[in-house]
DNA sequence: ACAGATGGTCAAGTTGCTTGACTAAGTCTG
DNA sequence: CAGACTTAGTCAAGCAACTTGACCATCTGT
């Protein structure tokens, strides 16, 4: 493969990313929840479906645990996430969605729904299947980082 | 389609885009270039091939035209690129990416190949062509923004 | 020709992250 | 089972990349 095609493929790739993001986001916040930036949605993928501490939470954003426990302030504040006792460990604290996380989180997947809709058109359904078993395979098990 | 595909669909390819941003980073600082930002490199394809104004530039960044003003700043400060007068615009001037600045491109490009080629051993070169076909014909045509 | 739009910068404020220092609780060793 | 080390989390201060607001110089349209 050439570099000019590495390229091209790079440049699409993040464009259709940058692109997806923010569409996701603006559904989200178009079904009524405010106050939520692009990164909550990536903590939010992390606490469901059983919670997670903050140092997971750091671990999984690539970001310092001082950061998650910031970002987990916030979210406690606008009340989508919960502080509760860990558990089994008394120094940890595990960081579960509330009614609201949920509801918050079902809007991102039928926001993000949404966004997929006009691929399949262009596409179609089969193509967009075989995107999606493309991607999942090169697609890393780490951390969901912000893309830059 | 269903949410859960769809779900899956936007996860991977956040995640694979997450990943390269930061393979094709640390492959530009492996070849020598410091003091980059991955943010530097959306701006260094809009400057390529004939340069283009700071307004220009934040449009094609999405963000405001202060903000593309302090980095060509920084750009100037790191050797990267040059402001140079308008011809037919007194007001505007044109950025040009200097030498150095097209080496860092050649080195990103390279950074590129190298970070897609992975992908071409799991999947073939095949099915790669067809991935880039895919995306390039979803990806928008408008700026190319941070993912979040 | 002059009113308004546009290109660019300066200055100040906001925000999301970092590094550093610390406490409380768990774990490992002898 | 005591003492040293590690780990979870927070507090505090600083930094860096952005924003908003104000401003001047130049271009454009009637």
């Amino acid at each position: 493969m050439q570099n000019s095609e590495a390229i091209a493929l790079s440049a699409a790739l993040l464009a259709v990313a940058g692109e997806l993001t923010q569409r996701i986001h603006e559904g989200v916040v178009a079904r009524g929840f405010e106050g939520v930036r692009p990164a909550h949605g990536f903590a939010f993928t992390r606490l469901a479906p059983d919670g997670a501490t903050v140092t997971d939470l750091a671990a999984h954003l690539g970001v310092t645990k001082q950061a998650a426990s910031q970002l987990v302030d916030e979210l406690v504040r606008k009340g989508y996430v919960e502080r509760r006792p860990h558990p089994g460990d008394a120094r940890a604290r595990l960081i579960v969605l509330t009614e609201l996380g949920w509801a918050c989180t079902r809007a991102a997947e039928e926001a993000a729904a949404e966004a997929v809709r006009p691929w399949v058109e262009l596409l179609g359904e089969g193509e967009v299947r075989v995107l999606r078993a493309q991607l999942l395979r090169i697609a890393p098990y780490g951390p969901i980082r912000p893309a830059w």
